[in-house]
DNA sequence: GACCAGGCACATC
DNA sequence: GATGTGCATGGT
């Protein structure tokens, strides 16, 4: 019977390094946290381009900027009216509390930083564990649909499993690393992206053959 | 033209 | 507590 680490190995040899998370400096990641909510990253990319076009993504040029205009600049990754709330909400959050700076964040204790990260309107667990994980370098494991899929799909856990017990059951079976959780999540999204979508065929998945179930 | 994409908050029963 | 719904653009 396979373990977790056999997995991260066999997805390690198919897929190589995923250089995760795809941003330049760590509030780009948060702001890409938020803007890829159920949202495909290539529209993401677009968003965070525009940002940078205009010389907004910083801190306290997001803070003070009138939430329209942040609208039109974040159009192409959706739910845009939503998503620039959020992004002021976690702007002014990251601003008040540590005068924008992402590293005075990460020198807080990590469950401090996810209790607050978790009051904010429109950041749930997994936007909350992105940050944690990619922007702060929190030994934090993320649980999105992928690795919900590739979890239950192997039977690792049943259907009805919920974020916190999934963290839970992965960071009390792999040591407490972050560059792992890093690139063991990465991961779970490339063979999640292409062997576990909905209607998928499993015949190549590299973690074949799945747990008994 | 359906279906899907690194979710989350809120309403209603 | 569980179940349903709105949010929105863009690629397949």
């Amino acid at each position: 019977m396979p373990t977790l680490e056999d997995y991260f190995r066999k997805l390690s040899l198919h897929f190589g390094p995923q250089h995760w998370w795809p941003g330049e400096t760590p509030f780009e990641v948060l702001v890409g946290a938020v803007l890829t909510q159920n949202t495909a990253w290539k529209n993401v990319e677009k968003a965070i381009g525009n940002l940078k076009t205009f010389r907004l993504l910083d801190p306290h040029k997001l803070h003070e900027l009138d939430e329209e205009t942040l609208q039109e600049a974040i159009r192409p990754a959706g739910y845009f009216r939503q998503k620039a709330k959020r992004l002021k909400a976690a702007v002014a959050w990251l601003v008040e509390r540590f005068g924008g700076s992402m590293e005075k964040a990460a020198r807080e204790e990590t469950g401090k930083l996810r209790d607050e990260l978790l009051e904010i309107k429109g950041i749930g667990p997994e936007t909350a564990d992105s940050i944690l994980l990619y922007a702060l370098g929190k030994p934090v494991f993320v649980i999105d649909t992928y690795t919900y899929r590739v979890l239950t799909r192997h039977h690792w856990v049943g259907e009805e499993t919920t974020y916190e017990e999934m963290q839970e059951l992965m960071q009390s079976k792999l040591p407490r690393d972050a560059k792992l959780y890093n690139e063991y999540h990465a991961l779970m999204v490339a063979v999640g992206k292409e062997f576990c979508r909905p209607q998928a065929r499993c015949e190549r998945c590299p973690l074949k053959p799945y747990l008994p179930g």
